[in-house]
DNA sequence: CGGGGGGTTGATTGAATTCAATTACCGTGG
DNA sequence: CCACGGTAATTGAATTCAATCAACCCCCCG
């Protein structure tokens, strides 16, 4: 691909550690481009404080909205964050010049969507015991197929994820999230692991709690 | 354009009536296009029938998904609505010859994702009556904005939707969304006009309360 | 050894759902 | 034109689920 070497010209590499701010609510963002390594979290806040996590950068993921000047949410880095970035004239030649990128751009948004969505679904109608055990099986799921597998009885889920963030994303008080995982686990369908990790006990029990057709 | 000749060619009309299904979960949508006419819902189901409305379709909006096979919710008409649709194969050929529609439609598809992820917060962390001060003031600004307004007091919204439409957008029970409007009438922020529409009194005390800064 | 962040658990409160009854609205047909 | 039937909407009372307030634990790190 003819790009390749364009683009390997103009990128530059960007650090962000565990809390820092890579882009905040208002601003013009700075940084075009993609996560190549960490975990970074998407989330509004109300004038009151109030937060909800409204989305999840993990490896690959793009950072960004080539086209628009200003954006309505804050993007904080969760671990260390290694970012690939454009400067912005150069990321908007490169586009113009490849649509196939453009393309491929696309199709991530489109499935970013489509989670969005999902999570409207949660958000909107189902219980606490349901969004846990719906976050749980996201994360099983999510990590099962970076090896092309499915998520399975005894599979050991580690969710990298502190109380506070969780209740962030699944619109509940920490005290609720703990108490569900509890719940969970007295139900036998998930067995506390060593440091924020779980293993599955009951595939179908879970996806049963988490209101899924079975 | 070149490519409006070739799109005049290429495109069909399809109405569908109230209620009508327009495309469902797991299908194959048979239409791609865009809405002309009528206003249409995004919903998903949950297996015990919950429903939680994700989007809104209304003249303009692009339907369908391009390169997708299968999508994950349901879109119904909800007044008679008129789809300038393309068959699928036509549309891609259209999308590889000409990289301006296909940047158009990032651009949409970004637009979407900024409305969902703001909709996310409001099922995630809103009161209430938050929710439905907030609707209230999303339909207020849709309308006074297709004239190029700012939503005014005395201005008259019309909901066009059902008491049910609403609860299923915003994630609450029928009689909830009831007893909201009822108390912002109270409250003197709206008064009930008749069939579905409203009028604003009280624009600051309704973004107030609509967890808004003032 | 002390302190602090993160996490769990308990008691109480409160907001929204559920269950139930009533009223308003609208098109249809007598 | 009005009576009728059905759907949509409102209102009330009881219940339930999650938030809030508060205490305590655990473990790691200084």
């Amino acid at each position: 691909m003819l790009a390749l070497t364009e683009l390997e010209r103009i990128k530059r590499y960007r650090s962000y550690t565990p809390g820092q701010v890579i882009a905040s609510t208002g601003e013009e963002p700075s940084v075009v481009g993609s996560l190549v390594e960490g975990v970074a979290h998407i989330s509004t806040l109300l004038p009151d404080g109030r937060r909800q996590m409204v989305g999840l950068l993990l490896p690959s993921d793009f950072v960004g909205r080539p086209g628009r000047s200003r954006i309505d949410y804050d993007i904080v880095a969760a671990t260390p964050v290694t970012i690939c970035t454009f400067r912005k004239p150069d990321f908007e030649r490169l586009l113009a010049s490849n649509p196939a990128i453009e393309r491929r751009l696309l199709d991530m948004t489109l499935d970013e969507l489509d989670a969005a969505r999902d999570w409207m679904t949660l958000l909107g109608r189902k219980s606490a015991r349901e969004r846990v055990a719906s976050l749980v099986l996201m994360i099983a799921r999510r990590d099962a197929a970076l090896n092309g597998e499915e998520p399975t009885e005894g599979q050991h889920v580690p969710l990298r994820l502190t109380r506070q963030a969780i209740a962030d994303y699944l619109g509940l008080t920490i005290e609720t999230v703990s108490r569900q995982f509890s719940a969970l686990a007295r139900d036998a369908l998930v067995a506390h692991g060593s440091q924020r990790t779980l293993e599955i006990l009951d595939l179908s029990g879970l996806m049963t709690a988490a209101g899924e057709a079975v």
